[in-house]
DNA sequence: CGGAAAATTGAGTACTCTCAACCAGCGTGG
DNA sequence: CCACGCTGGTTGAGAGTACTCAATTTTCCG
């Protein structure tokens, strides 16, 4: 029978799953809420590397790094399962299946990193944001969070600033046009779409490297 | 006793290893050479995703992902041996150690992918430079292909660019920004770094990432 | 209801890009 | 052996996207 041993937790806005140079004890699946990964520079300036949803791991990389090289954080408040790293290790070892799907799991979110180089390396500022909204539109659809063309969203600017490589005063321009070119709207923590398609070829977005299919 | 089937192949510069939209049958390991991963915008655009250099696979995704979501090609030319994905998952499967020290290389990789979001997202691009001296240098002296504080580095300036998220023209001015402040020179291919500190701290670089004691 | 956080606006700046010309190195072929 | 031609490197000038700073309004919570 398949059991895994783990601590319910509630996350405070911003608290820390994961902190930079602190060896890993747990690995934390989101039962609820939202986080994010995020590096810091030595200018102070912080980039955002992903957004995790509901459901998913946001640190399957502890099962086998000693050092955690990047900060968790819970977006607005969450809920997470902490799972002891030794007790996680001992159900891949049994089950190869869950090994696999843990380790797709971890290509996926590679290849995600890859589409993010991308995305704050070669892209405009409208691109960069569409795409964001793009991706986390499909990833909470599949994942049965969205209603209809709306998902609720708790990013403020700032933070969707840190995930595009932008500035927030510049984030906010660029959502404004979107917004007034009648692409999406948003207000209170809700963002609807409502041109998928203008959206996503301002986006340059290809849902491929997110492997939904596999 | 361990086997492994496997076809060398001599690659000539920009050779396709890889093709985004393919169904990969083979992984590559660099026998000799560097290759690059990249993708491609609808702009035409293009960023570098990572370098590889001599000793590494540069698709390891490739034993689990069906479609390969970037391109793969070689930078100058280079030798590889094509593994057949088939006996390369076999191998994995008998061999726990084996299957361990391929995941781990693959939670490298993207731990490297992170730091280049990181990179080109919030870094000044004299910084952005540095950094990517700063890895490539670690990572070959770890492999034993540095000389001193030189190495053999074949990238030209367009594609340290399109590594950086920086234009061919400005990532010029930067390097020559770096060689005036006597922290680096280079010619025909060979790269040194005078003043590692100082290059260090231009490029906010910490190691770190790169789990090199794992 | 009050205060803090977030969003918005404006004006000025600057880092990086674009375009375009020119130079240098090098492999190839006459 | 030298000329040619191509790729890559370098330089200059001008433009533009995104940034900075700072004030103001709005929203969100407690």
């Amino acid at each position: 029978m398949l059991s895994l041993p783990f601590t319910r937790r509630q996350m405070h806005r911003d608290a820390y799953l994961v902190r930079e140079g602190e060896t890993p004890t747990h690995c934390h699946l989101l039962l609820a809420g939202f986080a994010y990964r995020q590096k810091l520079i030595t200018t102070g300036a912080r980039q955002i590397i992903s957004i995790h949803i509901m459901g998913e791991f946001v640190d399957l990389q502890n099962l086998l790094l000693a050092t955690a090289d990047h900060n968790v954080q819970s977006l607005g408040r969450s809920e997470v399962a902490m799972v002891p790293v030794p007790a996680l290790s001992e159900l891949i070892g049994r089950y190869p299946a869950i090994r696999r799907a843990v380790w797709l799991d971890s290509l996926i979110d590679s290849s995600i990193f890859r589409e993010w180089v991308v995305n704050v390396g070669r892209r405009s500022a409208r691109a960069r944001v569409a795409h964001l909204l793009c991706e986390l539109s499909l990833r909470m659809r599949r994942s049965g969070l969205s209603q209809g063309d709306s998902f609720h969203l708790p990013l403020t600017q700032e933070q969707m600033a840190d995930a595009t490589g932008l500035t927030a005063v510049h984030t906010n321009r660029t959502l404004q046009g979107l917004r007034r070119d009648g692409i999406i709207s948003f207000s209170s923590g809700t963002m609807t779409l409502l041109d998928w398609d203008r959206l996503a070829e301002a986006g340059d977005f290809s849902e491929r490297y997110l492997h939904h299919d596999e």
